[in-house]
DNA sequence: AAATTTCTACCGAACGGTAGGTATGTAAAA
DNA sequence: TTTTACATACCTACCGTTCGGTAGAAATTT
């Protein structure tokens, strides 16, 4: 049984890591069970064997991703950190994925700011706004303490953060170079909070 | 003669009026020639007729599209304003574009940000080089000038001003309601120089 | 001015190929 | 002996593309 778990679960694992791959190199239009199958060294049926249907396999990544997301975000909530400390952090959270799971990393970014709408793909953007969410409260929370500026409109804030966290990531899926690091990081969070203006 | 010519132009660009939109709302690869031949009255021949290939729209498209995104930016150079003004409008110049050719804009934001690495798609980061060099440029000569902090990185600055940017057209670009706007515009940009903490 | 040729702007039908998906078989494990 | 974990061989539908053709306007010749 032992044994046989092992199996199923490596099989199954192999077919996920490679559609993830090819998802997110070239989309899922663009992706064929065919090669699939390949490159995970099995034969077609084995694929829907395991997963059902092309829909199956991107939707158990979609699924998959988006809870490992939302666990990384929502995970600081209940730390003893300055609102700056858990945008840092955060920040870094996803810097380090992207370093150590570039290929899943970037199928997430892909399917979060890319085309492909899928028919079959609706109830995704709840997901998202989940997210979002949790973000605007942090930044209010920062404004109620005092931490930020009164002025400061929560949501534009959660928008401008995550539209540099998202940039920066796609720079690094981008090119071989390592670019990101908690430097950077550091550096980035320092901008958004103090200004680039001159003093 | 003259009437034989706006035929033509006007067929073409029906065509590609309709490919724009079909390529943003999914995709090169989700998107067949059957579909755009349907929803632009024509036949499949007619397609290849006008453009030759899928290919041959799709690339038409995205020259187009760079094009105009680099003389957007690269208009301003001239221009008798200070760093921050520049910025500002840069700002501005892609919400508008974004309010007035949403589809377009949405194929070229796709097109910059997503999956679907194409094969005939070699040459095209050398375009997104010249837009980021031009920004980087931007900061570097905020910094001289001491509009900008001296501590700034220029690549990191630009980065995120990108960043934002692209963020807030996806934004606008996933919703029907208004959310881009002027005073927008102005709100993060004074977001981004002024800082979010409390002073 | 009439007849002829040429060109533009299109279409229906069909091509080879590949897509997602499946009916059926089998070898090994339980 | 049944179930699990696969493979072979095959299906239909659709893909991008091309072929062969045509209506009609424009240019050229007679």
């Amino acid at each position: 049984m032992i044994v046989t778990d092992n199996i199923e679960q490596s099989t199954r694992k192999k077919i996920f890591i490679v559609a993830a791959r090819l998802f997110a190199e070239k989309g899922y239009s663009a992706v064929s069970m065919r090669e699939i199958s390949e490159q995970a060294g099995l034969s077609k049926p084995t694929i829907y064997y395991y997963f059902g249907s092309k829909e199956g396999i991107y939707k158990e990544l979609v699924t998959t991703g988006v809870s490992h997301i939302l666990s990384a975000i929502e995970s600081t909530y209940s730390l003893d950190l300055s609102v700056k400390e858990k945008l840092n952090l955060i920040l870094k959270k996803f810097f380090y994925a992207c370093q150590n799971f570039p290929e899943f990393t970037k199928f997430m970014s892909n399917l979060m700011c890319s085309a492909e709408k899928m028919d079959f793909m609706v109830n995704f953007r709840a997901q998202t706004n989940r997210k979002e969410k949790f973000l605007i409260n942090l930044f209010r929370q920062g404004i109620r303490s005092g931490e930020l500026d009164s002025s400061l409109d929560p949501k534009t804030a959660a928008h401008i953060y995550t539209g540099v966290l998202m940039h920066f990531i796609m720079i690094q899926l981008a090119t071989k170079e390592i670019v990101l690091s908690d430097d950077l990081a550091d550096n980035i969070l320092n901008t958004l909070i103090s200004g680039m203006r001159k003093l």
